[in-house]
DNA sequence: TATAAAGGTTACTCTAAGGGGAAGGTAAAG
DNA sequence: CTTTACCTTCCCCTTAGAGTAACCTTTATA
């Protein structure tokens, strides 16, 4: 099948389908007259496993490593759920910091009155040490 | 005073600071000979003032904003509170969406004996729907 | 004073993951 | 036969600088 049916297919859009092709992520076979990729049944299901991958916040390289894991029948399961759990703790370190950084900005946005006069300690906090 | 010890001053690398020159943020006059930048007192405390806001996770653009509200005198508070409210929500929705996130992948991760049998929820969990 | 080191300048390339759009070939429908 | 839809490659754009090269200026040292 075409890009637009096996992109429609697995939820990515068109750009994105052809961009893994160009980066050899997934990789149709492409007619040597027309120039089109004739993307297989399989082609679709590695392109979904991608889009979902993708949802959990894996990147692109991420993506590649458990793909060839995905790929690969005889895979130990431990290496799948090494590369889970780093990206679990890397998602903990951008919690605590969006978490501290949300509290110094309430902080700051709690002591300012917010009316039409000039003074605002948020600017002064901003420009102050 | 040259942009090394206006970095130094600001705690700002030289290349970033040079960076806010080239597209207009803080922008120190430029000897007509040497074309060596010239840095002001005035110019470090806003240099100093956007690498605060930086660390507070504005946008370029957002200390723009707040750049141009803290060099006007009169400025009413509550627009800076309003770009500060703003980057709260913006906060918020990224630690909902990371929570989310978290929770998906552990319980993932969970049901993952991560042993050297090649049976792996994970992966299944990523192919299937 | 000659020179080397330190610090300045512009300009180009690179990052992540595609989005947007142009120019042009192909296929299907009217 | 022509319009429309779909495909292709190619190039620029996004964030906020980092890295490097080539080259100029100022300062420190032999």
């Amino acid at each position: 099948m075409n890009i637009g049916k096996a992109s429609k297919l697995s939820d990515l859009t068109v750009k994105a389908t052809r961009y893994y092709a160009n980066i050899d992520l997934v990789k149709p076979k492409q007619d040597s007259q027309t120039g089109y990729r004739n993307y297989t049944e399989k082609d679709v299901l590695k392109l979904k496993f991608i889009g979902k991958a993708r949802s959990f916040n894996f990147s692109i390289d991420e993506c590649r490593d458990l793909l060839s894991l995905y790929e690969n029948e005889n895979r130990p399961s431990k290496e799948v759920k090494k590369i889970t759990l780093e990206k679990i703790s890397e998602i903990d370190k951008k919690l605590n910091d969006l978490k501290t950084l949300r509290k110094e900005l309430s902080h700051l946005a709690n002591n300012c009155h917010g009316d039409d006069r000039p003074n605002c300690p948020i600017l002064e906090a901003l420009s102050k040490k």
